[in-house]
RNA sequence: GCUGGUGUGGUGGAAUGGCAGACGCGUCGGACUCAAAAUCCGAUGUUGGUGACAACGUGUGGGUUCAAGUCCCACCACCAGCACCA
């Protein structure tokens, strides 16, 4: 068989009149099958797509025949930097490349041979959806959920712009190299701390990798601890530290503030001042990479004022270190140089009291200080005795009766910062009125203008755009007004994208609550593992905020996620231009064919794997497709019917069932690699048949039939073909997955071995259906075994059915 | 440092606690051929033995079990993510 030529035939065919289309009026026996969807950037497919695309549509086409109504939609995550980037180095306008890069990715995307539904494709960049992105926006406005603060962010002095953190290399910008500083400007942020717990909690039910799981939870950082108030020691005023030790607090020998803390300036003694004021100029200037280096030393001065221990009265020593994150907590901390590594450094290096109050539990730990372990508490008053997990309780409680303290759950996860001073993307919804302030601008889409100047000076481009920021109104007063110059990050146009596919083109709403409450959650989420803590994590929180508003009803997008292996590069790094290892599909394409790449990433990767590329083994698909044709035909030719079944038949039934079983359930779980394993040994069990000189015409048929049927997922192109090329009416697309028969896939008779204390001795046939006694029976009648037992009483016989019989002696 | 994962022949990789290495690749041998390609058949964990066979063997060291790649404990190596989070 021509498998390029079948190839183009059939796609041409499916094309014009496609076999399979989702049904919506058959929602309730949905299963919704998602690729994560891609970037349309401007070279091929590479290897990663056809890995992703192809076997997730071979696990959809598995589902369509298991007879799910599926839906597979396909789109483009189309605003973002490289497009822009591109348009700086090229003056090829960002929309012009995008949409152009979308048809050339799509005439590919249909080169896999995937059951797509195009009626619903998505791409972010064009108005008609992210209308709605603003949208989601303004809902979250209106419910608290977006709101402007003033920010840390990467600047470069020298090109004068905001960079993304991945356009910072080593503290430096990546176009002019000069060092990139922190600067604070007013940015959008997304209130995603809001659902840190239910973020935390809600992993639970999910049906994800572990690894992933772990990430986002790790991610978001639950601390569970207690804030204790210190006073200052001459009265002025007072902070709060966050802790997570409590009971350590009685060996408390000072308190480190954030330099950003508001309370420094007015606490610092005026002999310490120059200083402080010295070493806080000198933390503006590191860049964040620097600073939370954990190697870097633990740098801090002493700003001349005295705290109060609430616990015992003692003052401490009030100091500032750039360890010490304004962001987390309450930007303050107590040192308990004794229990804690890093205070341990940090009063060495400065000469502060260290007093030990855990000792160890038992007498052979290593109790040397820092002692970090759980322990025992001891010099802290009326808490000696208590274990430090009683302890770091019994503290709080004890300090909250006086006012001095409260129990305190923190998390690491920040809000969301989703301003971006970049042309393409979505427009932020936001006009500034003189009168009213901060308006939301409902009547939507804010349309991104054609003509404008990307390239980097200094400002957002929108800014210089005079008519989009100025020709506007405010919609309370309607004075004269202007728009925010930024736009959106395009994780919010990923974020919601799931919801959007099965209401596509609903023009008067993000989509129809009744009808997504029936298509979604998505059943299965496939894509790469990169997007552990970011995009996963987004798209969980905007369901779960939706939902809070009322617009859906269930509580997690993504039922279940897998994560496809990476394909390396055939030195086992990953592909890129800079290390020339780059492997093009095209080539394998266009010489063995669509169904041979896609059979081929089936059969030599764990998909969840990947691994280095590979071709040795892809001719050997090739020649394996090769004899499934050959016997196909076989079974279509010239043989004659008989009905003298042999024992040889019955195996040969035997393997047909078994395999249809096995690769059910491999299909399932996404091991295609076993899948295809199982139909090579099909089909040699096939071979040997095909060399006995009588034949059964029917089985040797039926079972052609089923393996066809059965590789179809891997191979619809040349499966169809041998399906329409035989006596066959209609597509083999759309044909039930074969059934099995449980007692067909077992030998009437099977091989045990027979061990003598678990060594190998004897191999015996006997009838499958026995029970456990009477194989045992048989087993201790056999000349052998009495042979070999040679008089000796067994003291104990262990029967596995079907697999072998222990005779201890 | 923390979290998660991985470790099996020359190689990609299989193994619900039950005969390790399925299925391929590669290699070796053979058939067909004038010859080659294609195709087909056979062998192929290591070591010893002509041999039936024996011993050893899933990163290392212990353990549980009639039985461990699989379960438990301690370690090593590599990969990924996070990392001064109090």
């Amino acid at each position: 068989m021509d498998k390029i030529a079948v190839e183009h035939k059939w796609n041409k065919l499916w094309q014009e009149k496609p076999v399979y289309k989702f049904d919506p009026e058959n929602a309730d026996n949905k299963y919704y099958v998602l690729e994560m969807f891609s970037y349309p950037s401007g070279s091929k497919l590479h290897v990663g797509h056809w890995y992703n695309y192809g076997l997730t549509d071979s696990f959809a086409r598995y589902k369509i025949m298991k007879g799910k109504n599926v839906f597979q939609p396909m789109g483009f995550d189309a605003f973002g930097l490289p497009a822009e980037n591109y348009a700086i180095k090229t003056g090829i306008h960002p929309q012009d490349s995008t949409l152009h890069n979308i048809e050339v990715m799509e005439e590919q995307l249909k080169n896999i041979g995937a059951l797509f539904d195009w009626d619903h494709e998505i791409k972010t960049c064009l108005p008609d959806y992210y209308r709605w992105t603003q949208w989601i926006f303004a809902e979250l406005y209106k419910h608290g959920l977006a709101y402007r603060k003033k920010a840390p962010v990467n600047w470069c002095p020298s090109c004068n712009t905001v960079l993304a953190n991945e356009q910072v290399i080593d503290g430096h910008c990546e176009r002019c190299d000069s060092q990139v500083i922190k600067k604070d400007l007013t940015q959008w942020f997304f209130k995603i701390t809001d659902y840190a717990e239910e973020l935390i909690t809600g992993l639970d039910e999910l049906d994800w990798p572990e690894k992933t799981k772990a990430m986002q939870r790790n991610w978001i950082g639950k601390s569970q601890g207690g804030e204790i108030v210190f006073d200052l020691a001459d009265g002025s005023g007072s902070f709060k530290v966050f802790t997570t030790r409590a009971d350590t607090l009685f060996g408390c020998t000072y308190v480190v503030l954030a330099p950003e803390h508001p309370l420094v300036s007015a606490i610092t003694a005026p002999e310490h001042r120059s200083e402080v004021q010295a070493y806080i100029e000198e933390v503006a200037k590191t860049n964040e990479i620097e600073r939370l280096s954990t190697a870097k030393e633990k740098t801090g001065v002493f700003t001349g004022a005295y705290a109060v221990n609430p616990v015992n009265g003692e003052k401490v020593q009030v100091w500032i270190g750039d360890y010490v994150l304004s962001s987390y907590g309450t930007g303050a901390v107590m040192g308990v140089p004794s229990h804690d590594a890093r205070d341990y450094k940090f009063a060495q290096k400065h000469g502060l009291q260290i007093k030990r109050v855990i000792r160890g539990s038992t007498a052979d730990v290593d109790d040397s200080l820092p002692f970090t372990e759980h322990g025992i508490m001891c010099n802290s008053g009326e808490f000696d005795g208590m274990t430090t997990e009683e302890g770091r309780i019994a503290v709080v409680k004890k300090l909250a009766s006086v006012g001095k303290g409260e129990l305190k759950t923190n998390y690491r996860l920040r809000d969301w910062l989703v301003s971006r001073q970049r042309y393409w993307g979505a427009p932020i919804p936001i006009i500034y009125c003189p009168h009213c302030g901060e308006v939301l601008d409902e009547n939507l889409p804010v349309c991104l203008p054609y003509d404008v100047e990307f390239r980097p000076d200094g400002t957002s481009p929108l800014a210089k755009h005079h008519k989009f920021i100025h020709d506007v109104k405010c919609p309370k007063c309607g004075a004269p007004a202007t728009r925010d110059p930024d736009t959106l990050d395009t994780f919010v146009c990923s974020s919601w994208y799931y919801l959007r596919y099965p209401d596509a083109h609903n023009g008067d709403k993000a989509f129809d609550t009744e009808w997504i409450d029936k298509m979604l959650p998505v059943d299965k989420y496939v894509g790469g593992a990169e997007h552990a803590c970011m995009h996963l994590l987004y798209a969980r929180f905007i369901t779960k905020a939706l939902r809070d508003m009322g617009y859906l009803h269930f509580d997690e997008p993504f039922k279940s996620l897998v994560h496809q292996g990476v394909i390396l590069g055939p030195d086992g790094n990953r592909m890129s231009k800079s290390h020339g290892n780059v492997v093009s599909p095209d080539y394998y394409v266009n010489t063995y064919g669509a169904d041979v790449f896609r059979c081929y990433l089936a059969f030599g990767f764990r998909y969840i794997e990947g691994g280095p590329w590979s071709e040795d083994g892809i001719k050997a698909i090739n020649k394996w497709l090769d004899r499934v044709e050959r016997y196909v035909h076989c079974a279509y030719g010239s043989y004659p019917s008989t009905d003298n079944v042999a024992h040889d038949e019955r195996e040969l039934d035997r393997v047909r069932h078994a395999t249809i079983k096995a690769v059910d359930a491999d299909y399932e779980s996404f091991s295609f690699n076993t899948a295809v394993a199982r139909m090579m040994e099909l089909v040699n069990a096939l071979a040997k048949y095909d060399a006995l000189p009588v034949k059964n015409a029917k089985l040797y048929r039926e079972t052609a039939d089923d393996l066809l049927k059965i590789l179809c997922p891997l191979a619809p192109h040349f499966c169809e073909e041998l399906w329409s090329e035989t006596v066959h009416s209609g597509s083999i697309v759309t044909e039930r997955f074969p059934e099995f028969d449980e007692k067909a896939t077992k030998l009437a008779e099977t091989e045990i071995l027979v061990q003598f204390n678990s060594r190998p001795k004897v191999r015996l046939t006997v009838d499958a259906d026995l029970s456990p006694k009477e194989v045992e029976n048989v087993v201790l009648n056999d000349e052998r075994v009495k042979e070999a037992l040679a008089g000796a009483t067994p003291k104990k016989v262990i029967v596995i059915p079907g697999r072998l019989v222990n005779i201890i002696l």
